[in-house]
DNA sequence: CTCGTTGATTGACGAGGGTCAAATCCGCCA
DNA sequence: TGGCGGATTTGACCCTCGTCAATCAACGAG
């Protein structure tokens, strides 16, 4: 995993620095740095103390709370473009999640001096972080929602539904552990899920690739007890 | 319910507004509207479009996401001094929660296109704006948390060691049933969960006031399976 | 081609906690 | 003081989902 990469390129393509100048991008990114990570390395773990951000430039990261007893609860992915650690690193606190690869992946680390800097002299940069961390709380409380108003099924649903679909077939973007945890779920549960829609004759699954016969009467499922 | 009220010093109370200048804070207030809300009755519903801030000056809030059946999940309270309806504001998305009076209550509500003002010229009011929005990411983080990590008698425990102690004796701040839900619990498993650890000697109860007999013994339950 | 490893599936089983209904308690107001 | 209505408690029931364990499939390495 050898990577050639223009860090300041990459950082003006990524959408929270969109509004910055080109003096401050390109102090931010002379501030980059690369970290490399392979599959199932932590960019950072819990307990540990926050000092910046982090983007992806390849690959993909998972956040995840973990738990004492080896079980952890899935937050978010994020995909190459997307930052992440921004939120507790406005807290002085230390971290409550994992931030861990699901592949080899790539990531540019900014030093928070560098964001502070630039909130206080670009307050289109800080509006534009006020709706990036609005988005974070949102999808939180639809996880939460999903997880106290609705049953394992209604969740499944949800879920291939929200997600992109060619025609009628969508795909599940990790392995069905990583979403199983994502969805509140035990692996268990999510297999027999989709066998029993498969014998509904609902869907069908094929590995990761799952489609869709009838849409309308699959979302139906949201609705019923 | 009848409140005399200098809105301008309420506000330069507000710790969400500390850090305005002093005509920053005038124009504020002179846009500030008071709210009053009888038992009961809500600032704003699921569906309807955010078009600005709430302080409490009086009373109290819940925020919860209603669900079809009736069923609710409370996610936050709000007391005096506290600010909400920030977060949705910032998204251009209609709300996802009910904001309800658990009292009478008394609400200033500022119009966004102030509080936008504030956020282009004031960095300081940005950046604690930032920050809130960090600890309201933090605070769901940590219900999700209990929520599919912990059992039913660990969130309890955790909250009431959570909260403001006098001695050794606790209050529950709202009704039962309030707290059961945003405890992601039954009334009725609330009830019979306060019981046991009765009969266990661990606490008494008498109405909301809770006396926690072996605080040291009690938070081990938070680590027994 | 055959291990070995990781992820997925299937079955059996049981516990945690929700639901429904009835009884009881408590605050509040006339 | 008496009575009303909402909140809380208690009991009986059972359903969803997690757990444990065994099996199976997929895939890369040697």
């Amino acid at each position: 995993m050898a990577y050639k990469l223009d860090v300041e390129d990459l950082l003006a393509r990524t959408p929270l620095f969109r509004d910055l100048s080109a003096p401050q991008l390109a102090r931010i990114a002379q501030a980059g740095r690369q970290i490399r990570l392979s599959k199932h390395r932590f960019a950072f773990r819990r307990g540990e103390q926050p000092n910046g951000v982090y983007i992806v430039a390849v690959g993909n990261i998972k956040l995840a709370i973990p738990s004492a007893d080896g079980h952890e609860k899935v937050l978010e992915f994020f995909a190459p473009g997307d930052a992440f650690g921004e939120v507790v690193m406005l807290l002085e606190q230390p971290y409550m999640v994992d931030a861990q690869a699901l592949e080899d992946t790539l990531l540019i680390w900014v030093d928070k001096r560098e964001i502070y800097a630039v909130i206080e002299e670009n307050p289109a940069f800080s509006r534009h972080l006020l709706e990036k961390l609005a988005h974070r709380w949102h999808a939180l409380v639809e996880d939460i929602e999903a997880a106290n108003l609705q049953s394992a099924a209604q969740r499944l649903v949800g879920f291939l539904l929200s997600q992109p679909r060619n025609g009628d077939s969508t795909r599940f973007p990790f392995s069905k552990s990583i979403i199983a945890s994502k969805l509140g779920l035990s692996p268990e549960t999510l297999s027999r899920l989709l066998n029993q829609f498969s014998r509904e004759g609902l869907i069908s699954v094929h590995g990761r690739v799952v489609v869709i016969h009838q849409p309308d009467a699959f979302s139906i499922q949201r609705f019923a007890a």
